[in-house]
DNA sequence: TCAAAAGTGTTAATGATACACCCATGT
DNA sequence: ACATGGGTGTATCATTAACACTTTTGA
């Protein structure tokens, strides 16, 4: 899950490649998010084609004829900021005529959830790809702002069924840091106690037994996710809803 | 809303065009549900390749270059079965390197709704086209059998939030006609009070002062979708669920 | 001792479920 | 008169929403 440098080509340079093969190129746009502990994040590029030169882009690449949909957005997230074993999600595809300026690309846009946000700053990520918080963006390049908007609102319908929040906290966390992530993927606020009553009564999370370490009040308890109770619920057709 | 009779050229004709130019072609193909009634019926084709020859596939086409995705999806719905002002919606892309025989093709899965199912026999469509009910399939051709399946997932998911039921019936209905269509979809009974209940409390139903004719029972009062109701409904941030 | 976040229960309101009988029509 | 589906209300249960104070730690 560390980032590794990389050249690959890029999607400008392989698009002309392509251009002399066929009239659809199909791409996959990831739109990948982090969480700091405090906001909600996206992981995007300064673009540098006209017309959209320094406007935010998602990550994305060509699909190459060998790889299906799925490895096409692993590689992406592997090649271009070092990302493995990430949550992926497919949401949908994007095939307006006039999407991209240098011709005619079909995009399938994935999400992914990335933990430890603030263990990777912007530094260490390939430049020039940084965080920013989901909603400070008014504006991409591309269609790119759509994508993200999709995503968004999949991954909001996701959580309230699925407990997919937990690839966005370390591996142990507070029942705080926790609903701090919902809030921040909501976009609301929630009761504290209804919040805790609920993600108890779920019973996927084990007590870790330990506690947070130097912080300047009454520290909390740690939790972790506990995928075998999870799968267990969810073969017993359980719904989980925030 | 009529079919007519085609003669475009399907999908293994254009593909040989295509594989000159393209290392991976782009397609779209339509779950097209139907409601005769009684049950959910999906429209398909006899395939006539190998080695799925003889099995049932979607109803679908290359995307030229020239149209957009959702275009694309019209354009076969109008051209292949002719069907127009129907609802559409995309469901998801399917890229398996396997998924084609006769190369790489990515999908992209849309679903529509077609109401009158009854009073277009499959007589009537372009042949080998045929209605099925959804829960007698149980396998298809290339992998539109995991299409459909999405495609009935995402309705399913879908009609218990937005009232898109009703672009399956005709535009003036009963509650039960309401209500079988409701059972059929998501494959469970349904109590008729709680039913009627739920219907008539969100108030999106107009009653149309008529009632059944010629039935050997009590006659039903015939209702119909108003779509302002809804779109006022909608603004205010009502949910709709079953 | 103060600031800052952790932790903890009860009540009221709302929504979901279960359930049975009479009604209007055609045959 | 009978068969068929149409139409209606209430009581119980489960879920959600609202709400305030005490505890523990570091500074």
């Amino acid at each position: 899950m560390k980032p590794n440098t990389i050249s690959e080509p890029n999607i400008n340079v392989a698009l002309k490649e392509i251009q002399d093969f066929s009239k659809i190129a199909v791409s996959v746009d990831c739109v990948i998010f982090g969480y700091d502990g405090k906001n909600l994040n996206v992981l995007v590029l300064e673009s540098d084609m006209d017309p959209y030169k320094s406007q935010w882009s998602l990550i994305g690449d060509l699909v190459s004829p060998d790889e299906d949909l799925d490895q096409a957005a692993l590689r992406i997230l592997r090649e271009r900021v070092g990302f493995t074993d990430v949550y992926l999600e497919q949401v949908k595809s994007f095939g307006s005529l006039t999407r991209h300026p240098l011709g005619r690309v079909i995009t399938v846009s994935y999400y992914s959830l990335i933990s430890k946000v603030d263990h990777m700053p912007s530094a260490v990520l390939p430049l020039p790809a940084k965080w920013v918080n989901v909603y400070d963006i008014k504006k991409m390049a591309f269609d790119h702002k759509e994508i993200l908007d999709a995503a968004l609102d999949r991954l909001r319908k996701r959580v309230r069924y699925i407990p997919i929040g937990f690839n966005l906290l370390d591996p142990e966390f507070t029942l705080s840091q926790l609903q701090n992530l919902y809030e921040s993927i909501l976009n609301q606020t929630l009761d504290k106690r209804n919040f805790r009553k609920k993600i108890t009564a779920m019973d996927f999370l084990t007590d870790c037994h330990k506690f947070q370490q130097e912080v300047a009040h009454r520290p909390a308890k740690l939790y972790k996710f506990d995928i075998e109770k999870y799968h267990a619920l969810e073969a017993s057709g359980f719904v989980f809803e925030l």
